[in-house]
DNA sequence: CGCGCGATTGAGTAATTTCAAATCTAGTGG
DNA sequence: CCACTAGATTTGAAATTACTCAATCGCGCG
């Protein structure tokens, strides 16, 4: 029984157990209960976190005071504020757990010495960032092209265990409507 | 005067002459008209693309038919169906030029070989395509918080080069509005 | 049993789209 | 120089869609 984030990595390259121990060696854990903030607005981002139990979803408050769902993770997701994470600048996301969560963290600093150290591992969290690239893009499409409805039975499709473990509400702000909207399109 | 390519790629990290006239020699030159099709629905994708000269749009057509903009490419800008190009896909999007164009296309293949054989170049590909991945974040906030007229101004304050050189038409088609609506939110 | 959270439903309002027509602009040929 | 045309932009009015606010329903848990 491989540890989660070696069975993730070797999904584009093997690493050698001195390898992964190494790798591993430059994460810390973390244990959050149900509605603690992981990110929160205002603050420094230090690292980048693997998830390795939990469920925690990243939000972006608009100027009227209402919360759009950036992005979902559960079990071998990513998650962070990138964009603060990588300028070293202030939060513009909160990121709280709906569930008990467990994550690794993984610093700036250290995913610059690894990647540096490892030409390995950077070849990883290159093809890994190409594929959220292209799940961005098609998300993008997905929210030009498609009505409420085919958003939502597209959600359906690609996250069936995501949508077991969230409430309709979140899946909204997710999709971009309200939840009475996403309520009423049934038969529509 | 250094070749465009070398400053876009120096702007993560320098390369010696000699290896900069290895990385080019995996690179092809294409030139194309307007109007013309650089990638087309249906057909294989070999090559992602850098932009030396002109202007392309990437666009997706919806069941109903109506043509939307992934996003737009002008000089030192990359662009391709990254979906189809990785994984060796047919195309689900037309990327065709809107002036007078010529790119250098990148294979799969040897884009690949680049990174296995010269680390520097992963790195480099590792930090654009992260670069990419915040910028997508950011548009797909936009696209859940703000009203059409504030993702209106927020691209003429982010873009005013391709504003000069682009229809309001496209820039409606991209922002996921109608052309009549973005027509009449001046004083909105 | 009653509370709290989430989901649904109803009714009125606001925003966007659609279809159509009018206007504007730049480039072309006479 | 001027008329003409194609493409882009704007405007109008009706129809559609989604939102807001409020009330109700359903269910699990203490």
């Amino acid at each position: 029984m491989s540890h989660p984030l070696r069975i993730h990595l070797e999904k584009i390259s093997p690493f050698s157990d001195a390898e992964f121990d190494y790798i591993l060696s430059h994460f810390t854990t973390k244990k959050l209960k149900k509605h603690q903030f992981l990110v929160q607005e205002g603050n420094a981002v230090p690292n980048d976190h693997f998830v390795l139990k939990g469920l925690l979803k990243a939000t972006h408050t608009s100027q009227d005071g209402k919360e759009h769902i950036l992005q979902f993770a559960m079990e071998d997701w990513w998650i962070s504020d990138y964009q603060a994470h990588f300028n070293q600048a202030a939060a513009t996301i909160n990121i709280d757990c709906l569930e008990e969560t467990e994550v690794l963290c993984l610093s700036l600093h250290n995913r610059e010495k690894l990647c540096s150290e490892l030409h390995k591992i950077e070849h990883c969290f290159r093809v890994k960032t190409s594929n959220g690239y292209v799940a961005l893009q098609r998300r993008i499409i997905s929210l030009l092209d498609s009505s409420a409805k085919e958003r939502y039975e597209q959600f359906l499709l690609q996250y069936p265990t995501l949508t077991q473990r969230l409430p309709k509400t979140m899946i909204a702000a997710y999709l971009g409507v309200s939840r009475e909207t996403l309520s009423r399109l049934h038969g529509a």
